[in-house]
DNA sequence: CTAGGGTTAG
């Protein structure tokens, strides 16, 4: 009893008069009991209601109606505190109907209120009663009391157990239901299936593995095999310790599995990246004609998107019809994103605007969508237009212009964000690391870093494996090499990945190949590797070591996906194996844009430049979009060719037919068309009509074209405009820095140059400066100035 | 009288 009034007074939550008044009042009742039962010898046997007699029984009875009426009108404290108005028991079956309902609207209070009368009044409480309450206070969270209740027991029963195992293993303390059911089993109690219930479930979240096959086993001593219910939670157990091979065993061996059988199976199959098998067993589960859970449809749909099954999509998607799942939260969220990702924004977007009542999830799939579909225009249409953000809303739309390489956009939004959004998380933290590498500005980079430290993103993989990646795009690569140092503890395989791919972003090709052998240590190599050490073989002529490398991906059965194919494509034909180079693209069944330029620019440097032009038609064929990259190597074969009108008709459908807006090196290669043959009068007119003033570099080039003719009022025009690029400063020099050492290093027909400035961001400045003044100082010489 | 699964978006 003094028990009960010490738990009122020590309420910490909550504490107030009401609990003072509660109290007091329990202790007045004890009081009286005592009185009572000394005045009395109050010693009933099992006490009930009917083994008492005259005045008590009829007050017993009069105060159960009373009860009653109080729990049908749903007043629970008023039918408790009523409880108390009579020192008596009242029956058995009303006191474990009051703990339910006290269970089920977790009113902690009148659980302790109605175990404080049961062991007030009755004075030997049955087993199974002092069961419930353990139930209860589980229940309700408060597993001090109803551990207290358990210990303090003097008698207990396989319920007893049960109910604490189900108690701690519901309020998420599975360490400590496996020790009391490790107790429960030395002690030679038999657990009933609920038990195992209990049990396998702390299993599951504690991924005890070894545990688990012991519990099996004693599922199947004890008779408790044809249980769908244990079934189902061995097949949960085992996928979640990823044993996928245990749990579709297990699945098989259900006679009658359920909707929660079918939602365990392909929810297990979706987490480890088996979309395919999930879709699969989830038409093998509607084919059976069993109805799917809500959750099970969302995780069909998303297994659907994980490897861009349409059609599937699409099925279900008449299933959801069929079955009326349409307002569904959760599946409509998962059918617009299943078509976003499909691609159908159509489609998405049609059943974003039917949707009696968005959510905000429905809103950031939409944006997520287009963005990432490179439709960045649509989805900031959306998300402007969004009742409310979160942020992943805010992240979707950021991640849709760092996928689209929109950099300054991005930069736009993340201050807008900074004013908008009080919390960030990793994905918005990585996201900005993106951001800083993709306009390699360090300096934001740095802040981002100082802000990881300040707010614990210091230990998260991922972001850590983005600060890497960030300072390696941005050059600077001794403190990508410190970092990665200090990520000694918990580097993964991406970061090897990261730091090997800076290095050969830079062209330190040897380098590169000594971070290769060092993480060989430590990590198993991944395609991401070889895709980079076969662009670091390009950039050093090594094809040796190139052949290997594709000789031991075959022999090893790594998947030639479209972008190892790629690098293969490249490294042979810079390595002069063009044949090579022909081979592999012959044996990619789909070919995307990338593969056909990479063959195209391997033409060129190979001179054979009249097969770009056949190519190209044979790409359009094959239905690939030409880029920008294609029609840069459309307009190098047509220089190399003379193919000047040709040429200029590219360069024109470019814009026109295929709405890419020519970037600097088109125009670039249209001077050089022009100057390199002779026409003066179109090149005269081109470069008036540049919606910019010529760069340098064309000068020099049409400065060049003219003494190669002897045009010299040309010249002499290019040269005075060169002059004012006499005192061109470095920061001019970052902007344009690939382009002109690409123009100059062809210039000086410097193929380690070419090769380096092709693919650098950072260039050698101090090179380029000196270049720059040779090349102006000659104008001046040649021309007189 | 008590059990199992699960919250979609970056």
């Amino acid at each position: 009893m003094n028990n009960t009034i010490q738990k009122y007074l020590t309420q910490t939550h909550n504490f107030n008069n009401e609990f003072i008044i509660q109290a007091i009042h329990c202790y007045l009742v004890h009081l009286l009991v005592s009185l009572m039962r000394s005045n009395y010898s109050f010693n009933g046997e099992p006490t009930t209601p009917c083994s008492s007699k005259g005045a008590t029984s009829s007050q017993a009875k009069a105060l159960t109606t009373t009860i009653i009426n109080h729990l049908r009108l749903g007043r629970l404290g008023k039918a408790v505190s009523v409880l108390f108005s009579a020192p008596v028991p009242v029956h058995f079956a009303l006191y474990a109907h009051l703990f339910r309902i006290c269970a089920s609207n977790k009113a902690i209070v009148e659980v302790r209120k109605v175990e404080s009368h049961l062991v007030s009044f009755a004075p030997t409480p049955p087993v199974f009663l002092l069961n419930r309450a353990i139930e209860a206070y589980g229940k309700c969270g408060c597993l001090v009391d109803a551990r207290e209740l358990f210990d303090e027991m003097p008698q207990r029963d396989g319920g007893s157990w049960n109910a604490m195992v189900t108690a701690y293993s519901q309020n998420g303390y599975a360490g400590k239901a496996l020790a009391v059911f490790s107790d429960m089993h030395k002690s030679g109690v038999f657990a009933a299936e609920v038990t195992f219930a209990g049990v396998l479930a702390s299993c599951a979240s504690t991924l005890a593995l070894w545990l688990s096959r012991q519990v099996h086993a004693l599922v199947l001593k004890y008779g408790f095999g044809g249980n769908v219910i244990l079934g189902s939670s061995l097949v949960d157990v085992y996928g979640k310790c990823r044993r996928m091979g245990d749990a579709r065993r297990m699945f098989d061996e259900i006679e009658r599995p359920n909707a929660v059988t079918w939602n365990v199976i392909v929810r297990r199959n979706l987490e480890m990246g088996n979309g395919k098998e999930s879709v699969f067993l989830f038409f093998k589960m509607i084919c059976l004609n069993a109805r799917p859970l809500t959750f099970t449809v969302s995780n069909a749909l998303v297994a659907c998107s994980s490897f861009r099954g349409f059609r599937e999509g699409i099925q279900i998607h008449g299933l959801i019809i069929k079955i009326n799942f349409e307002e569904d939260e959760v599946v409509s969220c998962s059918l617009i994103d299943v078509y976003a990702k499909c691609g159908d924004l159509v489609c998405a977007r049609t059943i974003f605007d039917l949707l009696s009542t968005k959510n905000l999830i429905h809103w950031t799939s939409m944006v997520s969508g287009y963005a990432m579909s490179g439709k960045t225009r649509q989805a900031r249409e959306i998300f402007d237009r969004m009742p409310e953000r979160s942020v992943v809303s805010w992240n979707a739309m950021l991640a849709g212009y760092a996928h689209n390489s929109q950099w300054d956009e991005a930069m736009e939004l993340i201050n807008l964000m900074c004013n908008n959004m009080r919390d960030t998380d990793r994905v918005t933290v990585s996201l900005i690391l993106n951001v800083s590498a993709g306009l390699s500005d360090l300096e934001l980079g740095k802040q981002v870093h100082g802000y990881m430290y300040r707010h614990g993103f210091y230990s998260d993989l991922s972001v850590a494996n983005a600060l890497l990646d960030m300072y390696g795009k941005c050059g600077n690569l001794r403190k990508a090499r410190a970092w990665f140092y200090e990520m000694s503890y918990f580097r993964d395989m991406v970061s090897w990945n990261a730091l090997l791919s800076s290095y050969a972003r830079h062209k330190m090709s040897e380098e590169a190949l000594v971070i290769f052998w060092e993480m060989q240590q430590e990590v198993t190599p991944s395609k991401f590797t070889f895709a980079t050490l076969l662009a670091v073989c390009a950039n050093i002529f090594a094809c040796e070591q190139g052949k290997q490398i594709h000789g031991f991906l075959i022999r090893n059965g790594y998947d030639l996906d479209i972008v190892i194919r790629g690098a293969l494509v490249d490294m042979y034909s810079k390595c002069r194996l063009l044949e090579y180079s022909l081979n592999v693209f012959i044996g990619t069944s789909v070919k995307d844009v990338v593969l056909w330029n990479s063959l195209m620019l391997g033409c060129y440097h190979n001179k054979q430049s009249e097969a770009i032009l056949k190519l190209f038609e044979l790409m359009k064929e094959d239905g690939v979009k030409p880029d920008s990259t294609t029609f840069q190597a459309v307009l190098l074969a047509c220089i190399s060719q003379g193919c000047v009108k040709l040429g200029r008709q590219y360069f024109n459908s470019l814009s026109q037919d295929y709405f890419i807006i020519p970037q600097l090196e088109h125009y670039e290669s249209m001077i050089k068309l022009y100057g390199l043959h002779g026409f003066f009068d179109e090149l005269e007119d081109f470069v008036e009509k540049m919606p910019f003033q010529p760069t340098a570099p064309m000068l020099g080039r049409v400065f060049d074209s003219s003494k190669e003719y002897n045009n010299t009022r040309l010249g002499k025009w290019a040269s005075v405009l060169l002059q004012s690029f006499g005192q061109v400063d470095t920061s001019l020099l970052v902007d344009f820095g690939t382009f002109l050492v690409s123009q100059i290093a062809e210039y000086c027909s410097d193929t380690k140059y070419f090769t380096r400035a092709k693919y650098c961001r950072e260039v050698d400045l101090l090179k380029v400066l000196e270049l720059m003044n040779t090349y102006i100082i000659r104008a001046h010489q040649f021309f007189e100035l």
